[in-house]
DNA sequence: CGAATTTGACCCGCGC
DNA sequence: GCGCGGGTCAAATTCG
């Protein structure tokens, strides 16, 4: 009898419901790659904990994927209202896909760590320090970027890409670029994060374009490709990029379709 | 005891 | 107009 008369209540805010509901404007897909072995993450999907807390309020089969999806909200802090939806590619149940949605709008736990950037969740989600590579959220590049694109390429600086990627100081060795290359044979022990792809709407950030970043990505791996397919609307704003720099400083791609 | 997670129900937008 | 799929809320449950 909660929800019977939401449209009584509607309590909340404005935008509640319909205001974002399909309307979601920003939004932010990264594919990350993980480990099978990484038990956290294939258990629970544990997305990558990024610099930020997140709470789970929901999780919803997805028509087409094998795997649900889960709805996480920022907790960090109260009045935050980004969003993240984390899914499996059906393809690859190693890749994980992360939409974010909204901003948050306080900062960088890491920087201000206002609670606690990682805070041990439960026994479930003991997602130890996979990417505590603090050190990256360079402000200068957060502002500076407007019209960059940052890619990082999965098996190897590909070509054209050139050197904009921000290797911040990801631990692209031979091992995960192996992954990515034979993904299929997949790898040990290592719980190395590699990198996924971003993609990054913004007419204004200039790069590659969608039907780029798909060649690209079938120069990674044919399966990506398929994966890919699914990730068309990313309508995003250059807020994001550095958004998305500071969360995964680590290694992804950014691409921008056109 | 408190906080976080889980799970089911409900609502809305879109497609047919 | 109806049905499907996706997204969010809220109560219940579990864990720390």
């Amino acid at each position: 009898m909660q929800e019977t008369d939401h449209s009584n209540l509607e309590p909340k805010s404005p935008e509640t419901h319909a205001s974002k509901k399909r309307k979601m404007s920003g939004r932010v897909v990264v594919a990350v790659k993980i480990e099978e072995n990484d038990k956290r993450q294939q258990r629970n999907e544990g997305p990558p904990s990024d610099c930020w807390s997140w709470r789970k309020y929901g999780q919803k089969p997805i028509k087409g994927s094998p795997y649900p999806r889960g709805y996480y909200r920022c907790s960090t802090s109260k009045g935050c209202s980004a969003k993240k939806q984390v899914e499996r590619c059906k393809t690859d149940s190693s890749m994980l896909i992360i939409t974010y949605t909204s901003t948050h709008n306080h900062p960088d736990p890491k920087k201000n760590p206002q609670k606690s950037p990682d805070p041990s969740p439960s026994n479930k989600q003991e997602q130890e320090q996979e990417q505590e590579n603090e050190i990256n959220t360079s402000p200068k590049e957060e502002q500076e970027q407007e019209s960059e694109l940052v890619i990082i390429p999965q098996e190897n600086p590909v070509a054209n890409s050139e050197e904009h990627f921000q290797y911040s100081q990801s631990p692209f060795n031979s091992t995960a670029l192996d992954q990515e290359n034979d993904n299929s044979k997949n790898p040990f022990e290592e719980s190395i994060q590699t990198p996924g792809v971003l993609y990054n709407d913004d007419p204004k950030t200039t790069a590659l374009t969608r039907d780029e970043a798909i060649e690209f990505s079938s120069l990674l791996d044919t399966e990506e490709n398929d994966f890919f397919d699914e990730l068309e609307e990313l309508p995003t704003s250059s807020f994001y990029t550095s958004f998305m720099r500071s969360n995964f400083q680590e290694e992804r791609v950014i691409i921008n379709p056109s």
